[in-house]
DNA sequence: ACCGAAGCACTTTTT
DNA sequence: GTGCTTCGGT
């Protein structure tokens, strides 16, 4: 650290400048430093074009992030306003700009804290005229892009085999974050594939709808900028101008088109690009900050190389490793440290504390999901009544569909919770439905949404009317809203023709105000149009709830313009397009939290269950099969392990139900990756086999799902020299029991519950259930089919 | 145009 | 088990 502020060779001293920088001297006010470990300090005051802090798992990354801006404004190094810092949630940007505030103060505003589809969206919209865009575009989300696929399928006609609405939206998706359009993509297909070519017109059909409907995709975000930069260098010499100072967090989960998105930004400025340059003016600096065992986004295009490579990208890169862990016990980081360590090809790298071992890992196996949930439950009601508060707790998930069972458990235990993402607020029907009256009101061209709402709530709009406005606008050359307008021009009956008035008269009166109050805007086109009526008529119950819904959407809406009394419609219809399901976290509800392993990302918690760690689910079954999957599997397992702090529960079920069938399920190989000493199991995973026999002293390790259908198979040998777990020695029988015929009357003995009598039986098939009185356990119900029971 | 009943395909993770 | 699509009746 000889030259500690990185101006002397580096080449700052000789740069033009566009607004004055504070003198040479000024140093970092020692309140940003104290308390800081040697390469903490050193990421805070490190100055070069390039820096890359590899921090693991809570060694304070974000606390270093914000010191480090606070750093560069308190030197006068750099204005707020040339600061762009990209985060992964809206939340954890939301929290860097107050942290960063609460540092430096007042005088942070003005830089860009934000998502990168946030900040991506801010200039698309300042700059959409230039390339045939209006500045009010609309926002597609997952399910839109679906719809929109599918409809354009369907017009196609059948001809088109095996192209499925998600199947092609996944792939023009994956196109998009490698940076290819369609005419690109085109070029390098092979198109003697009629499926490949198929999907082509068919994505070349998607794209000039959405453009039709001035309507962006989400991917089409982040590469639409990436080819504007490209496309107006002038454009893009601003921005570069704009921004001296870049950071991104999560680096590791970067795909190709927003590395390529950096790159852009990062440019130098050359004379002559922009009229007031002097000079030429080298590239922003650029921060990373990322972690490639924490990298879980392959899936969407995440580029592990990114990070591993940034070194060889970036000349000159300064690389800082952030060991120390703040977060979590010895115990906890242990076994973190030995599941990681099964990834090869991986720099290495131990996560450490001076704080202590704490708590044994708790470990649990159920009978069932609702058997584990029953765990999870009452394991919280222990934590809560010694004094953790709700909100220190989470619960992770591989799969959205495990929450059921959680959920069930969790009402019936009085347990406040929060599921977070999953089946979100904005994507429920009622609220589609009233984004879509906003949408079309804010973006007349958008004749998705305006088909949404076209008969909802029932105005006899059916598809034979649609398809005339349709056949009308495409003869005109119109949009369908200004189909609409002109319905006196179509054949049609007086009561529809009126309907389509009355609605088109309705929507134009809003469109004619966009600097309206969302919310009134909203709570007008709701009524008006005679949504809220509908619902409030309806005799069906969920109709009340679906009300109260939309009215809590205008209440969403009402304390948005609350918090930004200059937000329009528009800025109220971005924010909610791109909302994160993390965003949704506040740490005032006092419930507990429930989340994918994904969602979990960032966040840290007193007390983390990892529930269903079981083969199949984690990994699971289809990631298993991708190559790199199952390292991503674990690395994902390895994020859950290190968001808890004090606690960590891991469990599994040893039958899991999907689809409404019950399935065995055998316990994850991650499991035997962490020391057995760790684990204090109240219940251990046991061998699951066919052949009662054949398993004492088995392992269950490397069991896959042809165990359960083949009958036994013997294990590989475990590797040498790593500690593994050792619970073999009491197994349980996990049975196909579909042959046996249990009547009323009928005696049977259960591993657990002792003898019973059989009171009834219902159910067919694999889902037949027993109810059983025990003498002991009193009455129980069971799956016939995989319980551990005989008939005596 | 609208409604109910029956039949089916589906679930990995997300901005 | 759910949610969506299809079909047949009103």
């Amino acid at each position: 650290m000889s030259d500690l502020w990185g101006l002397g060779d580096e080449g700052f001293g000789d740069v033009q400048r566009p607004t004055p920088i504070g003198p040479r001297g000024d140093t970092i006010p020692e309140h940003l430093l104290a308390g800081m470990n040697p390469p903490q300090r050193e990421a805070v005051e490190h100055r070069g074009p390039a820096l890359l802090i590899v921090a693991g798992a809570g060694s304070g990354k974000t606390r270093v992030l914000t010191h480090r801006i606070a750093g560069l404004l308190a030197t006068r190094e750099a204005w707020p306003s040339q600061i762009l810092a990209i985060t992964f949630t809206n939340k954890a940007a939301g929290e860097m700009r107050e942290r960063v505030e609460h540092l430096v103060g007042e005088e942070s505003r003005g830089m860009w804290i934000s998502t990168f589809h946030s900040a991506c969206v801010r200039i698309l919209r300042r700059e959409a005229e230039a390339f045939g865009f209006k500045q009010t575009f609309t926002i597609y989300d997952s399910g839109d892009v679906r719809a929109l696929i599918k409809r354009l399928i369907k017009e196609r006609g059948a001809d088109i085999q095996g192209l499925t609405p998600g199947g092609v939206s996944a792939r023009i998706s994956k196109a998009k974050n490698e940076l290819h359009d369609v005419d690109s993509w085109a070029r390098t297909a092979n198109l003697e594939n009629p499926l490949d070519a198929a999907f082509l017109e068919l994505w070349r059909d998607y794209e000039s709808q959405k453009q039709r409907a001035n309507a962006f995709d989400f991917d089409d975000l982040i590469s639409q900028t990436v080819f504007l930069l490209r496309a107006f260098p002038q454009v893009a010499a601003q921005y570069r101008k704009r921004f001296r100072h870049i950071l991104v967090d999560e680096y590791q989960d970067t795909n190709a088109a927003q590395y390529a998105l950096i790159r852009e930004l990062t440019r130098p400025v050359t004379r002559g690009e922009l009229p007031d340059l002097r000079g030429d003016l080298e590239g922003a600096s650029l921060t990373v900050v990322g972690d490639s065992d924490q990298s879980i986004y392959a899936f969407r295009g995440a580029d592990i190389r990114n990070i591993t490579e940034f070194e060889r990208d970036f000349p000159g890169a300064r690389v800082i490793l952030l060991e120390q862990n703040y977060r979590s016990t010895q115990t906890i980081l242990s076994a973190a440290n030995a599941v990681i360590g099964n990834n090869f090809d991986r720099r290495e790298k131990r996560l450490w504390t001076d704080s202590g071992d704490g708590d044994r890992i708790v470990g649990f196996t159920g009978y069932s999901g609702h058997d584990e949930a029953q765990f999870v439950a009452d394991e919280i009601v222990e934590l809560t009544s010694g004094g953790m508060a709700y909100s220190d707790v989470a619960v992770f998930y591989r799969t959205n569909a495990q929450t059921r069972a959680l959920e069930e458990v969790l009402i019936r235990s009085a347990i406040p919770y929060r599921v977070i993402g999953g089946t979100k607020f904005y994507e429920r029907a009622e609220i589609k439905d009233a984004m879509a009256y906003l949408i079309t009101v804010a973006n007349p061209d958008d004749s998705l949404s305006l088909r949404r709402i076209m008969n909802v709530p029932r105005r006899g709009i059916g598809p034979a009317t649609e398809a005339a406005l349709q056949a009308f606008a495409d003869e005109q050359g119109v949009s369908l809203r200004d189909a609409m307008r002109r319905v006196g021009e179509i054949a049609l009956g007086p009561k529809v023709a009126t309907a389509i008035t009355d609605l088109a008269a309705l929507l134009d009166e809003w469109t004619a105000k966009p600097e309206a109050d969302p919310g009134e805007v909203l709570r007008e086109l709701m009524s008006r149009s005679g949504y809220t009526d509908q619902l409030r008529r309806s005799p069906d119950p969920q109709d009340a709830a679906r009300l109260e819904n939309v009215e809590e959407l205008v209440a969403v809406a009402r304390e948005h313009r609350r918090q930004n009394p200059s937000a329009n419609l528009i800025d109220f219809l971005t924010e909610t397009a791109l909302v994160a399901a993390a965003d949704e976290l506040d740490d005032s509800g006092g419930q507990v939290s429930l989340m994918t392993l994904h969602t979990a990302k960032g966040l840290e918690f007193d007390a983390v269950f990892i529930t269903g760690i079981e083969e199949e689910l984690l990994p699971h079954r289809i990631a298993a099969m991708e190559p790199g999957g199952p390292a991503e599997e674990r690395r994902l397992f390895y994020v859950g392990i290190t968001r808890a702090r004090k606690r960590l529960h891991l469990s599994l079920a040893m039958t899991r139900a999907q689809f409404g069938e019950v399935n065995p399920s055998a316990p994850s190989r991650f499991l035997e990756e962490i020391p057995a000493e760790l684990i204090d199991w109240r219940t251990p995973p046991t061998a699951v086999r066919s052949s009662p026999q054949r398993a004492l002293g088995s392992r269950w390790s490397d069991a896959p799902r042809e165990q359960f259908v083949t009958g036994y198979r013997d294990p590989k040998p475990l590797p040498a020299g790593r500690p593994k777990g050792t619970f073999a020695n009491t197994v349980t029988e996990v049975r196909d029991n579909s042959s046996m015929e249990l009547a009323p009357g009928d005696r049977i003995r259960h591993k657990d519950f002792g003898e019973g009598r059989v009171e009834a039986v219902s159910g067919a098939g694999a889902k037949r259930i027993a109810e059983v009185r025990f003498d002991a356990a009193g009455r129980k119900r069971l799956l016939i089919k995989i319980a551990p029971i005989e008939k005596l």
